[in-house]
DNA sequence: CATTGTTATATAACGTGTTAAATAATAATG
DNA sequence: CATTATTATTTAACACGTTATATAACAATG
């Protein structure tokens, strides 16, 4: 039997682990929304999201308030624009700018998410991770276990036929 | 100014906020790895440091240990291999099987890394996160603050002006 | 021993991030 | 006002992960 180098390593292969467990989320919450028939890749759904909480946006502004690189936000938006959840139109004052708006389906999106999809996942997670507070490495282990041994779909189930409305 | 809706919204976004923080983390060891002119992709030197602690392995069991998929080992199998860190050769019983094992240039690698490199990430990270025990978000907020405001680099050399050892 | 299933690896196609370089609009300067 | 620098965005090339499928060796079965 081969270990799991990546775990045991702890300090010095944390980023890979930051990564793995990262993506694991992500597929986790890409497995909700598409039993929600929700159309969106996961990393697409924050850019939404961004977009509902501060307004229409330019390229450069969502690039800063998401992390990541002015590049993908591009593609994200090209993207996003196609399947219709996102209109990009050109800076009033300053033509190099593109303003990033929602439409009004992508803002039903986010207005039905913010009542049911997003606090769900949060109590899922705020739940596996209750009382949890120790070494980094030990709630990262205890994390992805968690992860492993249920998925957030099943969680939700559950906890919906048990407390109903959490 | 825009807020970092990634971090902000706790729970709901942990998935790319960790994928975010691995990358960064990434790039902090990699950063390390050009300083000494070694010729390695992090993600690389992972499989290098398997090979190392278990001797040669199939792709396969190279694939479960460090928890990532078999076509990514044998993409980076095939980069190792043209740059002359490891061997593959085809197993004896089972000629299906594909042995890797480090070369003597990758075997002096990994001699010199878990004498002087690991332990100075080891020990960067360790001291960062030196008592910190509390809720994962809040260890993930003081962590990333920790990477962006000093780089890996700057904090090994400096523990080397003060500690000498360390 | 030809056929069929399984296993180990490779290949293809895609997703999504990155950096570097190109484009085009604006601003600044002689 | 022509020229040059800066800024916002796009495009191109690459890194590296994934899943789905192909290939080829081995195992099992009629």
């Amino acid at each position: 039997m081969v270990e799991d180098i990546v775990r045991r390593w702890g300090y010095l292969t944390l980023g890979s682990r930051m990564r793995r467990i990262g993506d694991l989320l992500q597929g986790e919450v890409q497995q909700l929304l598409d039993e929600r028939h929700i159309p969106v890749q996961t990393s697409h759904y924050t850019l939404l999201a961004s977009l509902d909480a501060n307004g229409p946006l330019l390229i450069g502004d969502l690039a800063e308030t998401l992390g990541v690189s002015q590049p993908g936000i591009t593609r994200s938006v090209a993207q996003l624009s196609k399947v219709g959840l996102v209109t990009v139109r050109q800076g009033k004052n300053d033509q190099r700018q593109r303003v990033v708006t929602l439409t009004a389906r992508g803002q039903r999106l986010m207005d039905s998410g913010r009542e049911d999809f997003w606090p769900k996942i949060e109590n899922c997670l705020a739940a596996i991770m209750a009382g949890q507070s120790g070494p980094l490495l030990e709630q990262l282990d205890f994390l992805e276990d968690a992860i492993r041994a249920q998925s957030f779909s099943q969680r939700i189930a559950k906890s919906n036929r048990e407390g109903g409305s959490g």
